[in-house]
RNA sequence: UCCCCGGUAGCUCAAUGGUAGAGCAUUCGGCUGUUAACCGAAGGGUUGCUAGUUCGAAUCUAGCCCGGGGAGCCA
């Protein structure tokens, strides 16, 4: 017996096939049943009568939700089942019953948000959380797949540092060995820039963890980033990179998850524009927007979410403002050689509100001026020497970013909350299940 | 840390000072084309916790606990 997954049902169009899955829901109207396979790639409708097939009937009728079952049956295209094509159970075997007694808490209907969390680990069964698991997948595929097609080397930060890579976030303090202290890395890019002096062209893909006390839609405790650094490498070339690479995951999203994209009712057409080049302005035409649209925006200010939603709404792509007050930015970015009180950084802000997925500079790459910063940001010299050491032993010009994966896929997903894009949210006062 | 909102049956919600209810889920019965099927019946409650006001509190007051949205900070 041919066994298919159900998203490929469709090609197997009057055949008898097998289907390996649950019990996603069970309609019974007196001698006719009509139970709903999904198997994690789709959901089919099966039929199945009692006068036709009296023992599958029997095994069927009153089967809990969730249960799961291996079904063999005729594929046919039928129009009254939803997606074309239903399956004419003749055969099903029950792998595991779900007692009655205890139920499959996520019914076929409107949940409260604490609940759905609550129950993470059965909530992604549902098709609209397993079509958006999908695509962050997607979304890391071709991530990786682009970067290493433009020479970039992956080379792995480490989690426990020993100290804050920017000095500016709260850390999460673990005990280290005999009574040490280590904390979660917030970034990679510290270590990014060593082996970027290493390998040239680089960069780092894994979690991060901010224990800041952020309750919004846009924030995790644990997210996942992707860091690229490149020595000989300036800020434009960083934008050019950027764009390329979110390009990159949207146009793969869009050709190879379609499937799931019209689960999630997303309107591809936003998708499909998502091409270089991106719009880039600077920090200051960026405040002259804000002023013109009645924001108090003044130069100096960092932007906020508000702010970020009305610049990145006058585009159809993402916009990528650079040159932002070195005063707000952090301590490594290098100042513009003509307006030193301008950092030579970029934010990417995503459209329809989506906020920043990107961040990224030019580094300071000269020693003493490194170290004027460090003094100024009140960062401890002596928890820096390994990263002064790459100032000391042939420093070259060197740029990165940073881009957050989970603000990426939800905006790629059209989805309200980045808590739905990772498999299992870590976020202030939630880290259970 | 601050501001706002919420907590009633397993779930989603109603009841605004006077007997705690509906739909879904579960159980039982009915139905041969259902679309979160439908129809009939049953079981299911320390109204987040504590104290107070009151003849009487899900409802009013205070404190606490637990969540959610936002600000700041950031990806």
């Amino acid at each position: 017996m041919t066994i298919i997954t159900i998203e490929h049902a469709g090609k197997y169009d009057a055949q008898e096939v097998t289907i390996r899955g649950w019990l996603y829901n069970l309609r019974e109207s007196g001698k006719l049943l009509f139970p709903i396979f999904r198997d994690g790639t789709g959901i089919i409708q099966g039929v199945c009568s009692l006068k036709e097939n009296p023992e599958a009937f029997e095994a069927l009728k009153g089967l809990t939700q969730e249960s799961s079952v291996i079904v063999t049956g005729k594929i046919r295209a039928e129009q009254r089942a939803p997606g074309g094509y239903e399956m004419g159970v003749s055969k099903i075997q029950i792998v595991q019953k779900v007692p009655e007694a205890t139920p499959f808490p996520i019914q076929l209907k409107e949940h409260g948000v604490d609940f759905l969390l609550d129950q993470r680990h059965l909530w992604i069964r549902t098709p609209r959380q397993a079509a958006i698991l999908r695509i962050r997948a997607e979304a890391v595929r071709a991530a990786r797949s682009f970067m290493d097609s433009q020479g970039y080397t992956l080379t792995d930060a480490p989690i426990f540092t020993p100290a804050a890579c920017e000095g500016t976030s709260t850390l999460f303090e673990v005990n280290y060995i005999d009574d040490q202290k280590a904390y979660l890395t917030q970034s990679g890019q510290l270590y990014v820039e060593a082996t970027a002096m290493a390998l040239g062209k680089v960069y780092t893909f894994g979690p991060t963890f901010r224990a800041e006390k952020s309750k919004t839609r846009r924030h995790l405790t644990e997210f996942w980033m992707l860091e690229p650094e490149a020595a000989y490498a300036e800020l434009p070339d960083m934008m050019d990179l950027g764009e390329g690479l979110v390009s990159a995951i949207v146009q793969s999203v869009v050709k190879n998850k379609s499937r799931e994209l019209e689960t999630l009712k997303r309107d591809v057409k936003k998708l499909e524009n998502i091409r270089p080049p991106f719009p880039r302005i600077t920090y200051e035409e960026a405040v002259a927007v804000l002023q013109k649209h009645g924001n108090p925006a003044k130069f100096g200010d960092d932007f906020g979410g508000d702010e970020e939603t009305i610049i990145s709404s006058a585009y159809d792509r993402p916009v990528m403002v650079h040159h932002y007050p070195s005063a707000i930015k952090a301590f490594y970015m290098q100042p513009d050689a003509v307006r030193p009180d301008l950092a030579l950084s970029f934010d990417m802000l995503a459209p329809e509100g989506y906020g920043e997925i990107i961040g990224g500079s030019q580094r300071i790459h000269d020693y003493d001026l490194l170290i004027k910063r460090l003094k100024e940001n009140n960062l401890p010299e002596e928890s820096f020497q390994w990263y002064l050491d790459l100032r000391r032993y042939g420093s070259v010009p060197h740029a990165g970013f940073g881009l957050g994966l989970e603000r990426t896929v939800a905006w790629i997903t059209g989805t309200e909350h980045i808590r739905e894009v990772i498999p299992f949210p870590r976020m202030i006062y939630r880290v259970y299940p």
